[in-house]
RNA sequence: GCGGAAGUGGCGGAAUUGGUAGACGCGCUGGACUUAGGAUCCAGUGGAGCAAUCCGUGGGGGUUCGAGUCCCCCCUUUCGCACCA
């Protein structure tokens, strides 16, 4: 027991209990139903959704209580605005993170997972959030995860799922494939250790299918623009154009083409020769038998290199096939080669090498001492500049050195050269997108189990709707191993049972889908909670979806957002919902450090919500939190600032207690309340929480200003201001001031009026320049005219001294500023 | 390398459209109340100067009556992506 509250605490003396306000309030709301949401009879449904955190053993991170603080701020703004807020929050607890930590701690997921969701609820409860508990949910309930197999089943129906033999991403330490999403810089994304290739059948959604669209919607939908633009980098369409360039069969002598995709077909004059990644098909067609050996050891050599070394060397490595192409625009033999700088998941997974007018084929043609041609000029050189590097940039390019293209800007010769070859069948414009399928096959055991049954006699059989969920069985041994199937695989008591179609005995699918599909749909499933018969019940998806307002770290930017979408669209495409984008709004928060550096374990920097709320309470550590810095932008979190935040209620709380209804409020006091009211509800609107902290603060200021009792009028509204950021000590303010009668909520009472009459002011400082410089100010009407202004100004004393003679300009901003020139 | 974001007092940060730079808070200084205070309250607080005034938003140019804000060049930090043709 700390017993240092009394003597050292610096909180000791203060005016307001927060530990009895908050308990009270917390049971009163449960009692009430404060929070319960009428989902059926809304009138104005508003959804304010945040991503649900993945209940770590640690418990809540002070990061996910700054992002739920947040959205519950502009919950409880909407629903003091009128509107039927529904905020409900689950946890995403399947996958790698808990099945990880289970292992390491030695105990069994389906023990760990309840127990983490008891602490974090314990936890969440504390920090005061609007949530409607009643319907929050768990990825990892079979009535959850019934209706993903379902969704799965869904795809699978549409011809979006499908089996592929395919290299993939292996993480020897994880034993698991990873999506390329979990590869970073060429390490696993979670343990850092290198990520090798191996090959294995897997399922995959064709998200590809879907790029134009997910592209395309992008521009109607109001989101962050960084997370807008993260999307489109990571969709990656570029426009270009096949090419074929014809070649021989080293082997059968027989005419063919190597197809390449290019962005640049203006240079294809500048083509001195072809490159075909080493996974390339058409490689050994290639291969005259002089070079077979050295062909064979090379691609060898990049199939055992790991894949680190290979996206991040920029040596270029490469060997001659012994094979020519024939340059369709210069028709002339130019070599081909094979180098692992062309990667065959790209384009057509080859290339022609433009070494004039690409950095990359540049370093390669230097190392080989192929030929470099120039093609395109820049503005102060001719086609006989030499070259020293890629001449890469094309905003002022010109052709040149290259026959019917000569004298055509760049984008107009890409154009024109398609068209020309084009007519000889040996160019197509084409749209290439860098998304690739999603791979959601996990050999793991933590995740639900794909519904899916192997028939010797039926062949890929889905298990039926009716039986569903396929339930994940509990089993002791659930640790991978490096046999590339899922632990599920080792228990045949499970996996072996009757093919749905024909009886016979047949095999599961042992491995389980990934937690990003989990994550794909749960904003669809809230509202309908509790119902077994349906994932989402028609009329309240109708009333409530898609969200309203959602808000989540912007690490998601790209993989959950993205999937979310994509989902939402193909249940739309299958007649599931009448929308096709799920979150009308988008907002990314930022995310927060301590004391200038990134909070970590090993650093011992990590802020325990829990320690805070204790000592300062969960209302002054909610506005501290909202206080510390830009919303969107994060903060740095300073263990001696909250200290401003609590004294800010306290000063609340004491003019609560003082103020008198006596008289008549101070005009120059309510004309600055009417301006706070407006900002704090702009500020929130735009999530600009520090700043609506700092007017209500500056409010509270010139209320105290002198040895005066604030009046009931004055201090009343700043009640509801408040409560988004406070909402315990709002409501017990609120009721010891009687408001709405004996069981009424702030949260119900409308947010205060503005009237801008009040608000406005009659005089206004003026500033008052000469030459540019502030040299006063003066205080006149607030619609001074400009003649009347320059009067005023001129009878200041200092600006009469810098003003003499006739000014020849006058620069008047009404309400402003007046810069005598 | 490509793409995004950002550089403002001792510190966190304000400045919504080119119009008073430093709101608000922390910290600090002085004072009041006090046996005491790391509580509370009051006052002050970008730098230089006795002052008038001058200098100040990473650096250098420019546009403008006026630039933290717009344009050009450079430096630094940070976050994504990374041989994507």
């Amino acid at each position: 027991m700390d017993n240092s509250a009394t003597s050292n605490d610096p909180t000791a003396g203060l005016t307001y209990d927060p530990g009895a306000i908050e308990r009270k309030w917390q049971r009163l709301w449960q009692e009430r139903g404060t929070n319960s949401t009428n989902l059926q009879g809304a009138t104005r449904p508003f959804y304010a959704l945040m991503m649900f955190p993945y209940p770590s053993a640690e418990g809540l991170h002070v990061g996910n209580l700054f992002a739920f603080t947040g959205n519950d701020i502009y919950g409880r703004f909407q629903r003091l605005a009128g509107h039927n807020v529904f905020e409900p929050l689950g946890y995403d607890a399947f996958g790698i993170h808990s099945e990880n930590y289970a292992l390491k701690v030695g105990k069994h997921p389906m023990e760990l997972i309840p127990r983490n969701i008891a602490n974090f609820r314990r936890q969440l409860e504390r920090a005061g959030l609007m949530v409607d508990w009643r319907y929050t949910l768990a990825t990892t309930d079979p009535d959850y995860y019934k209706w993903t197999q379902w969704i799965f089943l869904q795809l699978l129906n549409q011809g979006l799922a499908y089996r592929k033999q395919a290299a993939v991403n292996w993480c020897p330490n994880c034993k698991t494939v990873l999506a390329n999403e979990q590869v970073v810089g060429g390490v696993c994304e979670r343990c850092k250790t290198p990520v090798e290739q191996r090959s294995l059948e897997q399922w995959f959604f064709r998200i590809s299918d879907y790029a134009p669209r997910l592209l395309a919607n992008l521009d109607r939908i109001d989101w962050s623009e960084t997370t807008k633009t993260a999307q489109r980098n990571w969709i990656g369409k570029s426009e270009g154009a096949e090419l074929a360039f014809p070649a021989t069969d080293a082997g059968s002598g027989s005419a063919c083409e190597i197809r390449v995709f290019t962005t640049r077909a203006d240079t294809i004059f500048g083509a001195t020769y072809l490159v075909v990644a080493p996974e390339h098909p058409l490689v050994e067609s290639f291969t005259q038998s002089a070079e077979r050996k050295k062909v064979e050891a090379y691609r060898e050599r990049t199939k055992k290199q790991d894949i680190v070394t290979r996206k991040t060397s920029t040596e270029k490595t490469g060997v001659f096939t012994g094979s020519y192409a024939i340059n369709p625009a210069t028709e002339k033999r130019i070599p081909i080669w094979v180098a692992d700088y062309v990667l065959m998941e790209y384009g057509t997974g080859a290339i022609m090498g433009v070494p004039g007018h690409d950095a990359r084929d540049f370093e390669f043609a230097t190392e080989f001492r192929l030929p470099i041609v120039r093609v395109v000029c820049g503005e102060r050189e001719d086609a006989a500049t030499p070259l020293t590097a890629a001449h890469t940039d094309c905003d002022l390019g010109t052709m040149v050195n290259s026959g019917p293209l000569d004298g055509l800007g760049v984008d107009a010769a890409k154009r024109r050269i398609v068209e020309i070859l084009a007519e000889r069948g040996a160019a197509k414009a084409v749209v290439r997108y860098r998304l690739h399928d999603w791979c959601i096959s996990r050999q793991r055991y933590w995740g639900p189990p794909i519904p899916i049954v192997y028939c010797d006699s039926c062949g890929v059989v889905q298990v039926p709707e009716k039986d569903l969920p396929v339930v994940l069985p509990f089993v002791e041994d659930f640790k991978p191993d490096d046999s590339g199937v899922s632990p599920l695989a080792r228990h045949e008591e499970w996996y072996r049972v009757p093919c749905p179609e024909c009886g016979q005995m047949a095999r599961r699918e042992t491995d389980v889908s990934d937690t990003f599909l989990d994550s794909a749909w749960y904003f669809l499933r809230y509202p309908s909670v509790g119902r077994n018969d349906v994932p989402f019940d028609k009329n309240l998806t109708l009333k409530w979806l898609p969200v309203d307002s959602y808000i989540g770290g912007n690490e998601h930017a790209v993989l959950h957002l993205l999937y979310s979408r994509f989902i939402t669209m193909v249940l739309h495409d299958a007649g599931h919902l009448e929308f096709e984008e799920p979150y009308a709004r988008f907002r990314a928060h930022g995310h927060i450090i301590r004391d200038g550096a990134k909070m970590s374990k090993t650093q011992g920097n990590i802020v325990n919500p829990d320690e805070y709320i204790e000592r300062w309470g969960a209302d002054a550590f909610r506005t501290y939190l909202m206080f510390l810095g830009p919303y969107e932008q994060g903060g740095d979190f300073r263990d001696q600032s909250i200290s401003g935040t609590r004294r800010f209620l306290d000063r609340l709380f004491a003019s609560v207690q003082a103020m008198s209804s006596e008289g008549d409020p101070n005009a120059d006091v309510m004309r600055k309340l009417h301006q706070t009211i407006r900002k704090v509800g702009d500020d929130i609107a735009r999530l600009s929480y520090n700043t609506a902290v700092a007017a209500m603060m500056e409010y509270m200021n010139v209320l105290r200003k002198g040895e005066r009792t604030p009046h009931r009028d004055e201090v009343l509204p700043m009640i509801s201001l408040v409560s988004p950021f406070a909402p315990h000590l709002a409501e017990e303010l609120w009721q010891q001031t009687g408001g709405a009668g004996k069981n009424g909520s702030v949260f119900d009472a409308g947010w205060p009026a503005f009237d801008p009459a009040l608000a406005a002011e009659d005089f206004i400082e003026l500033v008052v320049q000469v030459n540019g410089r502030v040299r006063a100010k003066v205080r006149v009407p607030r619609d001074i005219g400009q003649d009347a202004a320059v009067d005023a100004a001129r009878a200041d004393p200092t600006v009469a001294r810098y003003v003499s003679g006739a000014p020849t300009k006058i620069v008047f901003v009404p309400g402003r500023l007046l810069n005598i020139v």
